[in-house]
DNA sequence: ATGCCTGCGGTTCGCAGA
């Protein structure tokens, strides 16, 4: 089973090459980030009829993400569990969260998340940023009890080791750079997760967002920053997983490529 | 030091992204 992960950056804006890229790749799961659309405005017909299930949790303008599988799906979760602690959730509900069961023969759950990005740092964002990685943690917790199969999979918004970055210096006082940051992707991972890119030993340098700006794509001025975390139970059934570099080049592009893992069916 | 580029909403500019 292949499951993708691609923050598209307005999946309407975005439609003729993410369907391009649906339909050559054709994975079983595809989770969107930064769809930027209410759920009533998703180009539901067009990825249906690619042969997908859809689940939406929308939002107008920012954010909003969308999971999508070729199989059947159950226990769909829109929004992390918890209360925000920072204060700013509760004037206004972000939505950055979908998780489903994916209904194959042998089933994994499938939860596709896009973090706050966080900046500025001395800001209530940051603050934001923080505490939805605590609420993240706690979530993450709780599944693993279950002992189930599952990724956890997305835009995690960290650059978690200056391998990640072309140019580390350029992000030092940038919220994707912080150790509080980078501590809470390390502290998520530690609760026994592994990261599909460690598994597959993928080389320094395998970036996942390149800026539209100062010719950073040119300049490969890139940065690492989409992940899957999978549970002990789907480590077992892991077979590679693919950056699809070649997504960048694309007309209109987003500045995420996607990230593609197989798992053993 | 700042903006570079892109999308959105709603008007032609401000905000957000990373």
């Amino acid at each position: 089973m292949r499951i993708a992960t691609w923050n598209v950056n307005s999946v309407n804006a975005r439609l003729p090459t993410v369907l391009a890229w649906l339909e050559a790749t054709q994975p079983d799961v595809c989770c969107f980030q930064e769809i930027k659309c209410l759920d009533e405005k998703f180009p539901r017909e067009a990825i249906e009829s690619l042969g997908y299930n859809i689940e939406v949790h929308g939002q107008k303008t920012y954010n909003g993400v969308a999971l999508l599988s070729k199989y059947p799906v159950s226990d769909v979760r829109r929004g992390l569990p918890g209360t925000d602690t920072s204060g700013v959730e509760a004037e206004f509900e972000q939505a950055r969260y979908i998780e489903a069961v994916i209904e194959a023969p042998r089933p994994v759950r499938v939860g596709g998340l896009y973090l706050p990005n966080g900046n500025p740092i001395d800001t209530a964002k940051f603050a934001y940023k923080l505490s939805w990685f605590d609420r993240l943690q706690a979530h993450a917790r709780d599944l693993l009890a279950l002992e189930e199969p599952f990724t956890l999979c997305g835009d995690y918004n960290v650059i978690p080791t200056p391998e990640d970055a072309k140019n580390p210096a350029a992000w030092v006082t940038d919220a994707l750079f912080q150790p509080e940051s980078r501590a809470a992707f390390r502290a998520l991972k530690n609760l026994g997760l592994s990261e599909a890119g460690e598994l597959g030993r993928q080389p320094p340098g395998t970036y996942t967002f390149w800026d539209y700006q100062a010719g950073a794509w040119q300049r490969d001025h890139g940065i690492r920053i989409d992940f899957h975390l999978l549970s002990p139970q789907a480590a077992d059934r892991f077979i590679g997983i693919e950056t699809h570099r070649d997504a960048r080049d694309m007309d209109k592009p987003s500045d995420h490529v996607p990230v593609v893992l197989e798992l053993e069916d």
